[in-house]
RNA sequence: GUGGGUGUAGCUCAGCCGGUAGAGCGCCGCGUUGUGGUCGCGGAUGUCGCGGGUUCAAGUCCCGUCACUCACCCCA
């Protein structure tokens, strides 16, 4: 055994995975991107009371998961467990609330939450998120749900659902509450499940174990005592989303575990996860900004896993970024041929040429095992004879064809023939 | 935090009723003095997770512990 280990429940990915999630992040922000959506920098920790007021004290997330410590002013820090509360911050922060509205921003990068590591759930956790702040038009709504869903399709996932339902706000979610915890009263649940009713009785509704949705069965739902503006809102949203041809499942069970959620509310889950199914999710959220201090506006974003898309893909067959990692691999003979090369490289990289050589001497043998590992298309040998005679010999790996060109073309002769395998393979 | 499963070569795993360590893949070399992949031949690699116990003898049985893993809870 090593002697040291990564830390329980920090997934890493390199080589063909670590490219991979590298796709997938970049695919996840690229719609986003597309839409006007502005990148944003955040700190990996915060004041620890940005959370508790942000998040809410009553979630697990704050109550039980968060990774909090002193610095040595003696503050209270904690790692972010989501993004949404740290972008609000930002933005109240810097007054980006007193300009152009609504603010767009997407952040991607690492979370952190206490729980017991299993498939797809980590300790260290990646999302890609994207917050819009500042208008309740229901098309944002829509918006922001179907960037969501691009970014999926765009990847070629196929066997994800997006799950909506409309929570509701201040003036007719409290009714609602009283009467489904009327309704819990008479239900029979654990002591657990009790004290979470009174807490939260939404959470509730979203109890996985059969035997406690069976008992669930008749209770009421939110969607059908929202006010007459939440209904509005609801019904727009769904519009909207319509005629962006995104599809999605009425959940009226849904329920995020974040307090701040408010009217538009989602999640978007993968059929072949295993029981940590929902590679993204996200809502409205009508108070978070005045609770921690802004402005009273409001805003909507989503927060998408990295780590679970990229097990999505894997469970699909699909392979984010796959493909050689370079165009172009020099294998020298000698030391002149190396020296040569090694500039080579190095003008083949400025042109976004990307270029390996073979280092050590492991001789032409050796040499050539690592070309062909390297997966490049294309070799470059150079030994005494090719610099005697002023010209280099290029191998096409795929077909073994080689053929020995003039030294002074070889940089234009490698990017027109790189060039062209892009081409080919972009037309596939 | 609660419960189940699994820890043997770099990776995936086999190893019967306890008898002293194996396969495939990968890696290295040779067949080829300047040519990779395929093929053939050869080679290296282990604290059997760790600690204790039972036994003449433990990878194998027992206890503990750590790690990984799946599920609950929760969530991305």
């Amino acid at each position: 055994m090593a002697m040291f280990q990564a830390p329980k429940g920090v997934p890493e990915y390199f080589g063909a995975r670590g490219g991979s999630f590298l796709a997938v992040r970049e695919a996840l922000s690229r719609p986003a991107m597309l839409a006007g959506y502005g990148y944003a920098e955040l700190p990996v920790f915060e004041d620890t009371g940005l959370f508790v007021r942000g998040v809410g004290e009553s979630t697990d997330v704050v109550s039980k998961e968060m990774y909090t410590f002193e610095d040595r002013g003696g503050r209270s820090l904690t790692l972010r467990p989501e993004g949404t509360a740290g972008v609000m911050r930002l933005v109240v922060e810097h007054g980006l609330d007193r300009g152009q509205l609504p603010v767009k921003v997407w952040y991607a990068g690492p979370f952190f939450r206490a729980e017991r590591p299993q498939h797809g759930r980590y300790r260290q956790l990646q999302q890609v998120g994207i917050e819009a702040i500042g208008s309740d038009d229901p098309a944002l709504d829509a918006e922001v749900i179907a960037l969501a869903d691009e970014a999926f399709r765009s990847l070629g996932l196929t066997q994800y659902t997006l799950h909506l339902t409309s929570l509701g706000c201040a003036v007719c979610r409290p009714g609602y509450r009283e009467a489904l915890q009327s309704f819990l009263a008479g239900v029979d649940l654990d002591e657990a499940t009790r004290e979470r009713a009174a807490v939260n009785p939404l959470r509730v509704l979203d109890d996985k174990r059969p035997d406690v949705q069976a008992r669930l069965a008749g209770a009421p739902h939110m969607v059908d005592h929202l006010c007459a503006e939440c209904a509005a809102h609801y019904a727009a949203v769904r519009q909207a989303l319509g005629l962006l041809g995104v599809r999605w499942n009425e959940a009226p069970a849904l329920v995020r575990g974040l307090d701040y959620y408010t009217r538009t509310t989602f999640e978007f889950t993968h059929d072949l996860l295993g029981a940590q199914s929902g590679i993204g999710g996200g809502g409205r959220y009508d108070g978070l900004m005045e609770s921690i201090g802004g402005a009273a506006l409001s805003g909507i974003g989503w927060g998408i896993g990295t780590d679970r898309t990229l097990l999505a893909c894997e469970a699909e067959g699909l392979e984010p970024g796959a493909g050689p990692l370079i165009d172009v691999y020099c294998v020298p003979i000698g030391a002149d041929a190396k020296a040569r090369l090694v500039g080579l490289a190095g003008e083949l990289r400025a042109r976004g040429v990307r270029a390996d050589i073979a280092y050590g001497d492991r001789g032409l043998k050796g040499a050539m095992k690592s070309a062909d590992r390297s997966g490049a298309p294309l070799v470059v040998v150079l030994g005494d004879n090719e610099v005697q005679g002023r010209t280099a010999v290029i191998k096409e790996m795929t077909t073994g064809d080689q053929s020995t060109i003039p030294w002074d073309s070889v940089l234009d002769v490698i990017q027109s023939r790189v060039q062209e395998q892009a081409i080919e393979r972009n037309s596939r």
